[in-house]
DNA sequence: TATAGTGTGTATAACAATATACACACATGA
DNA sequence: TCATGTGTGTATATTGTTATACACACTATA
């Protein structure tokens, strides 16, 4: 099983975070579906290229909310989520995003409509690379 | 001196890291200008209710990248830097973190049209609030 | 029951943040 | 001119967090 998770040694940001939020953001995303066995900490590990114990503390911290299940020597799987609460992290986890990079922007002393189109070529920049690639 | 710098406890990025950012950004953005004197690192970390050490790394970065001079027993000073860099820097970082929330955006399966509403909607509601309270 | 897969617990190293004590520069006044 | 007080940056030791390696326990299956 491989799980779309990237990790960027650059950020100051812990290592088990990243993996975290992003995995958070796959299980309440829909992408992985009620009883899916998720990859053992071990592989996992290696394919991120970190240590097993950090995706012990990942895997531990999500049953913490409930998100996942994880059964001793058997192995880890996603937990069922409600369909409301989905819906409302995806909105609500995008809107913070783009909050923390509007701020970030108006304290460079970009201007509201200068961001805005920053914004906007990135949108379109991304489209046509996600086209030319498919 | 006070420098309009806001750390936030819950994210897990070091504080170190959040006030380079932030000060990087004001000398880079021009806020800060040639020969200032910056406040006591004492001073700035009661300000920011945070450690004299922390803030001394902070500074020490940042003469390290060339940003500001340190001279002991005297105080800490803004260094001069180019205006090309200045304006390279402004778009560059805000490109960076729009661009790391778009990328938050579409993992959480957000498609574009909804995270250009999303962030025009941001802007609108940040313009309003800054006219209101200005 | 042997074995190879899984998650778990303990000990260790590196890093972040802090408190505390120290060294230097400069203004002030004898 | 020199002592000294108050400001500045600097160095060391301590605590908590993050990441790791290694040995252990449980489960499934041949």
């Amino acid at each position: 099983m491989w799980l779309p998770i990237r990790i960027d040694e650059q950020r100051p940001e812990p290592l088990y975070h990243q993996i975290e939020v992003q995995l958070r953001g796959l299980i309440l995303g829909g992408q992985l579906q009620e009883g899916t066995m998720l990859p053992s900490i071990r592989e996992l590990a290696v394919g991120l290229k970190c240590s097993a114990i950090t995706i012990r503390r990942v895997y531990q911290d999500l049953e913490n909310e409930g998100l996942i299940r994880t059964r001793q020597g058997t192995g880890t799987f996603v937990a069922g989520v409600e369909t409301s609460v989905r819906d409302e992290h995806r909105l609500e986890r995008a809107s913070e995003e783009l909050e923390r990079a509007l701020e970030a922007g108006l304290q460079l002393h970009c201007t509201f409509d200068e961001l805005e189109g920053l914004f906007r070529d990135l949108i379109r920049r991304k489209k046509d690379s996600k086209e030319g690639s498919s």
